[in-house]
DNA sequence: GTCTATACTTCGATAGAC
DNA sequence: GTCTATCGAAGTATAGAC
């Protein structure tokens, strides 16, 4: 084995960045394939992964062409973390207007895609400022969506904040989520996971009955 | 900014390994301190970072000297992860057998150094098989002496399987703990993570009495 | 809109002097 | 044990033809 070539060089590169540079359109199939291509590869083997060569090689296309949709990998990271970060929104939003927020909002949580993404965005931003502040903001605004909604949900069921505040409900259920996609994704590990979930389950089956069928 | 050159290279170097080369003892301070600086790197900017020349440069030594002390770079990564993984098992170890294991368990765990490591190695582990087995074990083995300790202590404080099986218990503090560092540290955010720990605590307290000190 | 060609930087790894 | 020097590959980014 061997490779890995950076993480987060102190930009020397000739960017110049005339600022007459040509950039493509933010409609265009191409671009929405670039940002395919760069999910896919985040999945497959993270962020490290990622290079102008190997988006264009996934996408089917010649490496200038992601220059001249992104001026910088970092819009490339940020554009692809957008178009991520808007579905995921919109979708959770959708479970917790359900008839079974509780069990919605733990089936969203658990795909393990949006959990590894979740990682490797959050890994990314460790060293990338440009990119911290945007997804901060975003995970910030998915949990307050969470806590305004569990928070009616709870008291309806009769928790009180002594019980379990919104929050905490909130924190608990993207822990466990992360975690277990971590190990399982990761690492390939599951000790314990099958009786977490059990366990997990069965407080939302004791909170809003079995769940149903409307996945 | 900019920057990222890879990862997960398809490793086409010039790796003829001719199994004639040298290498550095086990014992040399020069490669503790080459370990120290890979582990800094990691904690500082991602594992993404390391490279044989920063780790030298951090190290304070010339570049090529980490090849004498390590063959790959996937060998510096594992004899980090090693000493990393050693010292983390003797410490929960100790946690353990003290008069509060519970309250000790849930310190040693929020430690953000150690959850930021874990997390980096297994990103690390996501692409590279020659590291994944050992990370997976060295995890494995971290749980099951919590499950084992946590079975006594757990039906001490007449906490049932049915409460909470103690392997529950030791994913839901894994998973509060790696939350909590990710986000606080990757991307500077905080909401809840203050309730969520009184939260804890509380439970804590509940079962071993107040914390007292002898951390 | 897409490509070829190119500049410049960094990377992993090795050979061989000291 | 540590260094200098070097190879070959891959990275970001740009210019300019088509």
């Amino acid at each position: 084995m061997s490779s890995l070539q950076l993480g987060d060089r102190p930009n020397t590169y000739p960017t110049r960045v005339v600022a007459t540079r040509r950039l493509g359109t933010e409609t265009s199939e191409t671009r929405a394939g670039l940002l395919d291509a760069t999910e896919q590869l985040m999945l497959d083997s993270g962020y490290a992964a990622v290079s102008s060569r190997r988006v264009a090689a996934v996408a089917g296309v010649r490496p200038a062409l992601v220059h001249y949709y992104f001026r910088t990998m970092d819009d490339l990271f940020l554009a692809t973390f957008r178009r991520r970060a808007e579905e995921a929104f919109a979708h959770q939003q959708r479970a917790l207007r359900s008839t079974q927020p509780l069990w919605a909002l733990w089936e969203v949580s658990r795909d393990p895609r949006g959990s590894v993404l979740t990682m490797e965005f959050a890994a990314l931003a460790n060293h990338r400022p440009a990119i911290r502040a945007e997804i901060s903001a975003a995970a910030e605004r998915v949990r307050m969506q969470q806590v305004e909604v569990l928070t009616e949900v709870l008291a309806g069921h009769g928790v009180t904040v002594d019980d379990c505040p919104p929050v905490v409900a909130a924190v608990l259920i993207a822990g466990i989520s992360v975690l277990l996609a971590l190990e399982q994704g990761s690492l390939g590990m599951s000790t314990g996971h099958g009786e977490t979930i059990a366990h997990v389950e069965g407080y939302l089956r004791r909170l809003e009955g079995e769940r149903r069928v409307e996945r």
